[in-house]
DNA sequence: CTGTTAGCGCGTTCAA
DNA sequence: TTGAACGCGCTAACAG
């Protein structure tokens, strides 16, 4: 268990010298270069193995001039499990190449964000997903500058060139609220995330236009958004509920605003008011289970990372030649759960 | 926007010729070393402002000789709520020392894991977080031998000393299931994770433990260990239900096997059987929602990710300094959902 | 087949 | 107050 340096790991030096060779012939053995005698390959390798050797791969990657094996992913909130699967998904496709995933929580602070793309570039990932909080992007148009590949996921680039992976945000909201018109309800209130989020107005897209095919105009009273957990939707809904005209129906551009707004569906129910129908954006667990008919868009989630991260890993191997970019869009469909 | 490199990104070199001194001189100034002349302190910032210089922290760390910055944590399944809370509460304390949080996806797989372990070394961790999936910590204790802080969460270090966070598992499954029997249930069948896992073994120690103080043993046919998903507890606990001597009530000892067995109890209730209560370790999103009498041993689960963070962050600033473990147990807390 | 030289970007040491 | 040399651990290029 000799060691050169003070609880620390042992180097390829320490190998070397264990073995009686220098310390270019361990790494080449160590590296599986062919050109190395068999015995002097074996006589390292037991060296390394004797000292539990690792190479360091800072230095590695400090040498080579290539980045780190890691990418950042930039996301606003891990407790979401929208966002918590789309880590996975990333994760499970970068894992492939040898690359790790590095957190980035922002926790929707677009001042954050901009710190933790200029960190992330300064430890020289090898590219960032992100799905930016704000409609500012030009962080990450910077770090593309510099020669970082950034892929956006479920947002698309904003003044800059940029892989992406989006969801049929427009297609999936007006499919859900032609369902809900197609019930007969005519008073449709949507509940969505701030203006500044690029699914939330796509999305307020979708619902209008639905609307407008059905020969109605969206009524701005019954539009609320800015609403991030569901306790602020539930408030909302509440408010939209107790209108002297109250919506019949109501759309949710995501899963914290369904959560929140099914809550207050279920207490208006129990005051024993008339029915409301529910319709949202995302599919999530246990949303088969709630007792009472609900109407979701659905779309591969973990498919989201998976591309997200297909996308970046062709990057970090194409070491940066100039492909145009790539936007893909996953299609949504209808899910129906019933009461 | 001259660079030395193709593409990439300014040097320190780069920002010391733009400004005129050597690089010794503009490697203090962006350390905000005060033995430099103001004017040229100036003109330095101003070179690095316009060049956009960041340092390279590869190089650093490599100087330096400390690690990296970067802690990994080591989870089973990041979809899973329990570990991207803990993700999360993990990252939002490590962030406030400069360190980042690297995912380690192990997917159950006690092979991958050791890899994971031995490549976050590797690349020079400051420190690990894991929540081992199995019984077998040697590439954890190996990981500690090497002089890198361990902290392990919700599992306590097994054959070396660690710092560690646990939840009071046999206290807070000994409440749940002493609930039951104060209803009247004489028959409560268990349901959990494989053997291996602490929690697991430790949840069912608790509920044993409850069923001898009421005078009761513990009946193995009513016991199916093994279950990883929902989708696997719900088989289990359709057998269960299906048995000659049925049980009236059902523990489960995490989330994912009480979410599995709400639906075979549901089932099971719309076939027009007889009631099954449920209870279950681990509070969830949605749990008030489930139309079902539901009892789940509650923790706070970000706290769970915080501590085990703070400990962390702690060994890191510390340095190496041989401080003795330090054991926490989070308290639980029984809550019931109505019907 | 193996060793020597050199340097990735930065910071510590010592000299000017 | 500033700069030159050296090395962190590793590997590409060129000897031998």
């Amino acid at each position: 268990m000799e060691q050169s340096r003070r609880g620390g790991q042992p180097t390829l030096r320490d190998v070397a010298e264990r073995a009686g060779v220098s310390a270019m012939t361990a790494s080449r053995v160590l590296r599986d270069d062919p050109q190395v005698l068999p015995a002097t390959r074996e006589r390292v390798r037991a060296a390394a193995a004797a000292l539990g050797y690792r190479p360091n791969e800072v230095a590695r990657s400090l040498r080579l001039g290539r980045g780190t094996g890691l990418v950042g992913l930039v996301v606003t909130n891990l407790a979401n499990p929208f966002y918590s699967r789309l880590a996975l998904g990333v994760d499970s496709v970068l894992v492939q190449d040898g690359l790790k995933t590095v957190i980035g929580n922002t926790g929707q602070d677009p001042h954050a964000e901009r710190e933790l793309v200029a960190d992330l570039v300064a430890r020289r990932v090898d590219g960032i997903i992100a799905v930016p909080a704000g409609a500012d992007q030009r962080h990450l148009a910077a770090a593309a500058a510099e020669g970082v590949p950034v892929v956006l996921a479920s947002r698309p680039p904003e003044g800059f060139a940029a892989d992406c992976v989006l969801v049929d945000d427009f297609g999936g909201a007006h499919a859900a609220t032609a369902r809900l018109l197609e019930r007969g309800h005519r008073r449709i209130g949507f509940l969505g995330s701030p203006p500044a989020v690029h699914t939330g107005t796509e999305r307020l897209r979708g619902y209008a236009a639905a609307l407008a095919d059905a020969g109605l105009t969206a009524d701005t009273r019954l539009i609320r958004q800015g609403q991030t957990e569901p306790r602020e939707a539930t408030r909302a809904a509440t408010e939209l509920l107790a209108l002297p005209e109250a919506p019949t129906a109501l759309f949710c551009s995501n899963n914290r605003n369904t959560i929140g707004v099914f809550r207050a569906i279920r207490a208006h129910r129990a005051a024993g008011e008339a029915e409301v129908a529910l319709a949202g954006f995302d599919d999530f667990e246990l949303a088969d289970a709630l007792g009472l008919p609900l109407t979701l868009v659905a779309y591969d989630s973990d498919e989201l990372g998976r591309a997200a991260g297909r996308l970046l890993a062709s990057r970090v191997r194409a070491g940066g030649s100039p492909t145009p970019p790539r936007h893909l869009v996953l299609p949504t469909s209808l899910v129906e759960y019933g009461g």
